[in-house]
DNA sequence: GAATTAATTGAACGTTCGTTTTATTATCGT
DNA sequence: ACGATAATAAAACGAACGTTCAATTAATTC
């Protein structure tokens, strides 16, 4: 009734985020109980209240990071000095990407929202206006340069952005389509749906863009 | 202690359900208590238990007729002997108004699927792909008779509904867009996604179309 | 090997939850 | 006017919730 044999901290830590986001991902923040969040680890309530103060804490550090993560894996494929069809292509690329690699997570950072106090809420979303500042800058920059065809540049983020992170919805991994192949139907389809010229975008990605017309 | 003067069946019902959704949609079903939705109607918690047997078949109840809703919606402006074009157009301008109109229930209906249980998320999930199987049919047509280039239709039908729906997270009455403008932005959106050739969609729409490329 | 620190248990606290029961009053048909 | 019925209030139920606290044991340090 005390310290187990081979506890560790971290490793506590760690499967305790992991379990909260496969729960909270399954039945939601509400309906996962910090009891419930226990027994999945192996371990009794009172000890997760070690490594997160509140439960709302704990959602807080998972969205957090999460959106860090988007926001790294961004930065850490994103193009320079490439065209506007090129940084739209790898903009798409890694959302699908980050998005189906990391389902649950993302399901629980925009599913449970209402559940952070306003100023933690605030701070997601700030996070994730900055995520999407930068699809609204490709899409200007294309707007302008006359890559795109575009009518109005935040509606068109907006609309591609709920389209990219729907994946998220219907997709099974080892179902009818492969993770390339839903990525490069979206393609496609967001190409289309921009209006992308097509000699700008076929000079990236050739084969793709033949089937684009 | 009891029976209230002016007191109707019908209309605190109605009242128990209106406030209900805004509620749910607002703080999400698990946090929504049932003294909480009582207060706002304005009675006790337990006359709730007259007009739904559990907090559950209130859910239910709303889901159902909100899908229903959508569906009665459908069929009412669903064109007969018109071209796929027409048809998507009628079905993305149907989709997009119903939903704006119905952003409460709508968020009820996308975000508490969890709470039901196994055999009503059935139900529920049930109405929702019978009403997503006539945008593939339509899609499919299109693809069909050349008027549409579309690689996947049932990845297709999924990318358009999830960009359609996910106006409610973003779109706000009386702000910058107008739901005509929002209206007019999607449809074009929608053409050039699914690849419409132009000489059919401008014959019902000349002023989108032109500006569709 | 003793002292210190890290990790966890088990029990308990007060609150809130969905729901039930019983009593009471308004309304309506006759 | 009266009996039947519809609509509600008030109080209570047990269960579950997030969280706290003291006790206890494993690991680490010196």
């Amino acid at each position: 009734m005390a310290r187990t044999t081979g506890s560790d901290g971290e490793r506590t830590e760690a499967a305790v985020r992991e379990a909260a986001v496969n729960l909270i991902a399954r039945y939601g923040y509400e309906a996962m109980s910090m009891r419930r969040l226990a027994a999945e680890v192996g371990v009794q309530a009172a000890a997760l209240y070690r490594y997160f103060p509140t439960k709302e804490d704990l959602l807080f550090t998972l969205m957090r990071e999460h959106m860090e993560g988007l926001r790294e894996a961004w930065e850490h494929v994103r193009p320079t000095d490439a065209d506007p069809a090129e940084q739209l292509a790898a903009y798409v690329r890694n959302h699908i990407a980050f998005h189906i690699e990391r389902r649950h997570a993302t399901h629980v950072s925009n599913m449970e929202l209402r559940s952070l106090s306003p100023d933690r809420l605030t701070q997601i979303l700030k996070q994730r206006t900055a995520y999407e500042k930068e699809l609204r800058a490709i899409l200007r920059e294309g707007a302008d340069t006359g890559s795109f065809s575009i009518e109005d540049t935040g509606l068109t983020a907006m609309a591609l952005i709920q389209m990219m992170t729907g994946v998220i919805v219907w997709f099974r991994p080892g179902e009818r389509l492969s993770v390339p192949e839903v990525t490069a139907t979206y393609l496609s389809m967001t190409m289309r749906l921009v209006g992308a010229r097509m000699d700008t975008y076929s000079a990236a990605r050739p084969l793709d863009a033949q089937r684009t017309l």
